[in-house]
DNA sequence: CACCATTTACTGTCCGAACAAGTAAATCCG
DNA sequence: CGGATTTACTTGTTCGGACAGTAAATGGTG
């Protein structure tokens, strides 16, 4: 029943830039999900234990980013910014009216949608959030070349046109 | 669709109160964290949309792998492997169980723990399961050369290290 | 042996993510 | 004009993730 074959999810060393003829089990064993399930776990708890200090949740950090950047929003606005879910970003608005960071307003043309702002209050936290999120990008690029930080971000790029396709055709 | 166009409220050099040091714009906007934020989400919406096909949700289908991997384990260990949370944990193992696929047992030495088990039944969900994850494996590395691919792997092992290491000292 | 710190597992609570379903308003179209 | 459809938002529910607190068992040390 047990499989012992190539339980490892980290070839560690397939980096031999030379012949690759190989197609090996590494699609098979899934290392590259795994990888990207390990970045994502770290960066999600990382990105977490920075934002407590600010006495944010993760993502409420990105509504709020988004509304000092562009204004007050409609709700369906900021759904579309961060890829999120409407009935998240309800919940999540929510929340973040009630600690004072964001006020609701109907709108005056449209009775369906209520428009999002930061308050005043707001203001304070926005110079510490943008510490957090330059803290966090410099955890990532510290020790990192500006060629091997533009490399990351290519990689990424890939990875998400790839990921952007087949969710696409999933769906 | 690549370069989130950062409107610059703020020209993010120094001379604010905050003492931050010059940094490149890159890292100010955060770049590579919106490309893993976004990767990261993709991936996990991509995985749920596949897991859903085979009855499980995110994250379940990784502890039933290392179960199948490693044979029963104590939940303490699943935690270790996985990365994750003990109470998390828990609830986890409880819904498998009474999914059926996992049955626990008490330690016949240590009358603390709580040995994990997968169930004959879920053999039947072990092909459905590397399925989905080699069709996940695909999805992120098609279209992308052996080279390509080797290099999508070293890039997120150079930011998993990065990240580990913030995140340890965090901590 | 007795005491105490550690380990293991559990529960409660709060949060985001996702799906389903429902309501109200606006828009489209015949 | 009036019904059908689309849009915007909300609520209910289930799940993973994380923190705090608890209880029981274990193991080491005085």
């Amino acid at each position: 029943m047990s499989q012992p074959e190539s339980t490892d999810a980290r070839p560690s060393t397939t980096t031999d830039a030379t012949g690759l003829a190989d197609m090996p089990d590494s699609v098979a064993a899934g290392a590259i999900n795994h990888a990207i399930l390990r970045v994502a776990r770290l960066h999600r708890m990382l990105a977490g234990q920075l934002l407590r200090r600010v006495g944010l949740h993760p993502s409420q950090e990105l509504v709020m980013m988004q509304l000092w950047d562009r204004g007050p929003q409609r709700q369906t606005d900021l759904v579309r910014l961060l890829g999120s879910d409407a009935a998240t970003m309800t919940r999540t608005i929510r929340r973040l009216e009630n600690a004072g960071f964001v006020r609701r307003r109907p709108s005056p043309t449209d009775k369906r949608v209520t428009i999002v702002e930061p308050t005043a209050a707001s203001n304070a936290l926005r110079t510490e959030v943008e510490q957090v999120w330059m803290d966090l990008e410099t955890s990532v690029a510290e020790g990192m070349t500006p060629a091997q930080q533009a490399e990351v971000i290519e990689v990424l790029g890939r990875i998400e046109e790839s990921l952007a396709r087949a969710t696409s055709q999933e769906a």
